[in-house]
DNA sequence: CTGAAAGCGCTAACAC
DNA sequence: GTGTTAGCGCTTTCAG
């Protein structure tokens, strides 16, 4: 029922070959059949069909989204800004949830190559090899967000670094019993946070005390639950005099449990231990945890405009993208509020 | 690149027309031959081009989810029961983030009919007319979540349910001063929370004190901030032995703020106050508050069903679903946490 | 600069 | 049952 460009090419007295070159802003169609070609155009409230376009030039203008709708809300701030850059590419995002871990495969033979797409954003799990090979193999660009595989793009965020510049922040206040609470040493962030967190400590030339580095050794969730935080805490108490003053925690639902335990215990945060979280999930926000953040938003964007890149260039070399997490200072770390925060570098 | 038709058909020896019956289930096709050309589909690896079949079919199975990025991550469980339902039915869910209530129409002209979706989701924003009266000129389905209009299917909350249900359970647990700690009048949500609240005071014969009803006067997310729920609890300190001993709170928002002021002043909570909030979104589970749940993977769902049968079925009745949040009891409302939960009702 | 025509991959109506 | 054919709406040569 919408109009065709026959329908305005017969109406503006042109055929429909000039149309279709007004439409793609081909060069060659003089101005005043240009003019009258878009006066009809707009008149009858013409709009290109997307899936008859998508036909003729062999691709669909729209990328698929593969995110994991069993982690936190992350991923809406990372999708604003993958979308932000699509819509200037006037592309379509699919979007597509898996729900468990386990469940990538079968997610992905479903939705597989049935929508061909022209690109593909991967979040924050590992590609099945058998996927990998396909995608390579039939050439389907594909940029891995939160996630690496050496023969793709990926865009990921530097924890070991963002780790160290947390830990530097509580050394610069002047603290050196720094304890570290970590999550589950099984997952890979975490290792690279408790490396990043040594290197500090070394280079400001703080012995290690094992005891006052501390991990979850829980399977649910790598140990990022709210329950490790408290639990760990409850052991960073019964320290007692040795109890640092103050400590880095590998996630923000950590160090909420964290401050649970404090709270019950009668302590007081920062003033008897500074904390320093890491994600900056919004709750951070709300009970002023200084944390680290993760530029979600600029990570969306870059996404899209790599996928673009990769679309137009399938050829070039791979790309990995790391993003370093920004210092928030709020209330935990005890720092004077008034002092300028580290700004996040961005590093190509 | 990939496999078409053609070269399915050569290979098996049948014409076009029969694979594409075998892959539309048409009836009509000699089982030997079907399993023929399946045997050649799967050697070859073939996906039906969904563009081709989209341009054919004079649909695109493909719906549009418009949603405000602005607020909270109540969309991504929604999204997840919208896709359930969609995967089902072999659909694409295109997301569409608008910004900024302002920038809504902007957002649709964009996008308007350009993806001629089969069909749109539009959720939590009023819908501008101009493009109700194109929707509908058009015959496009559309369903409202969270949202209302006269014309459109449309699925939301019964704020009024949910609140009068939360006020019950505080009387049963034998409260009799009980107060309510609103958001912003102006919303709409709030006004119907508030006369849920009332409603079950009269019922159970409990004068109305205004001093117990307080509401946020902020424009700023119409009150259900973390702020008004602080400083309104605040005022209700204020009232010292007239102080409430049960109160139900508009939003889980502003109940984490209440409870930040209780803290503050000493006061624990449920031993000396007990709270009832609403939402549940996922800090109330952190902070043990009890809430009125909104069934939102459901809502996800179902919302899909009802745009899956308005197009197949273009010209049925509109129909106007109401959930009724459930109430989910923590640890704030200070109940026996043996006792069993009211049950959740769907109201068709 | 512009019109005509072929074709993108598939569906559906029509014959046989 | 199955092959053939005419589109779906647009892009893109190829002439002129």
């Amino acid at each position: 029922m919408p109009p065709t460009i026959y329908d305005i090419a017969k109406q503006a007295k042109v055929g429909i070959g000039t149309v279709s070159r007004v439409f793609n802003n081909h060069p060659s169609v003089a101005e005043a059949t240009r003019s009258r070609v878009l006066k009809v155009a707009a008149r009858l409230n013409y709009q290109p069909h997307p899936y008859a376009r998508g036909l003729a030039r062999n691709r669909t203008n729209s990328v698929l989204a593969i995110i994991p709708f069993f982690t936190t809300f992350f991923f809406l701030e990372i999708l604003q800004g993958v979308q932000a850059k699509l819509g200037q590419l006037d592309c379509d995002l699919i979007l597509y949830g898996v729900n468990h871990p386990d469940q990538v495969e079968a997610s992905l033979r479903h939705n597989a190559l049935r929508s061909r797409v022209d690109g593909i954003l991967f979040f924050s799990m590992s590609m099945p090899d058998a996927f990998a090979d396909q995608y390579l193999q039939h050439k389907i660009p594909v940029v891995l967000v939160d996630a690496f595989h050496q023969n793709f793009d990926s865009l990921s965020v530097e924890n070991q670094q963002g780790a160290y510049i947390a830990t530097k922040h509580l050394i610069s206040l002047g603290h050196t019993r720094i304890g570290m609470l970590n999550a589950n040493l099984e997952s890979v962030p975490a290792r690279e946070r408790l490396k990043g967190f040594q290197k500090a400590m070394r280079e400001a030339k703080i012995a290690l005390e094992p005891r006052l580095i501390r991990k979850s050794t829980s399977a649910r969730l790598d140990g990022f639950t709210r329950e490790s935080g408290y639990e760990l805490m409850k052991e960073f108490i019964a320290l007692g005099k040795s109890m640092p003053t103050a400590m880095f925690i590998s996630s923000d639902i950590q160090a909420m449990g964290a401050l649970a335990a404090l709270t019950e215990t009668g302590l007081r945060c920062p003033e008897d231990v500074s904390l320093v979280g890491f994600d900056d999930i919004e709750i951070a926000g709300h009970l002023g945890i200084t944390t680290m953040r993760q530029p979600m938003y600029e990570m969306g964007v870059l996404a899209a405009e790599i996928l673009a890149k990769r679309m137009q260039h399938p050829q070039s070399e791979v790309t990995h993208t790391k993003f370093v997490p920004k210092l928030i200072v709020r209330k935990t770390c005890g720092a004077d509020l008034s002092q300028p925060a580290l700004v996040a570098e961005h590093v190509a």
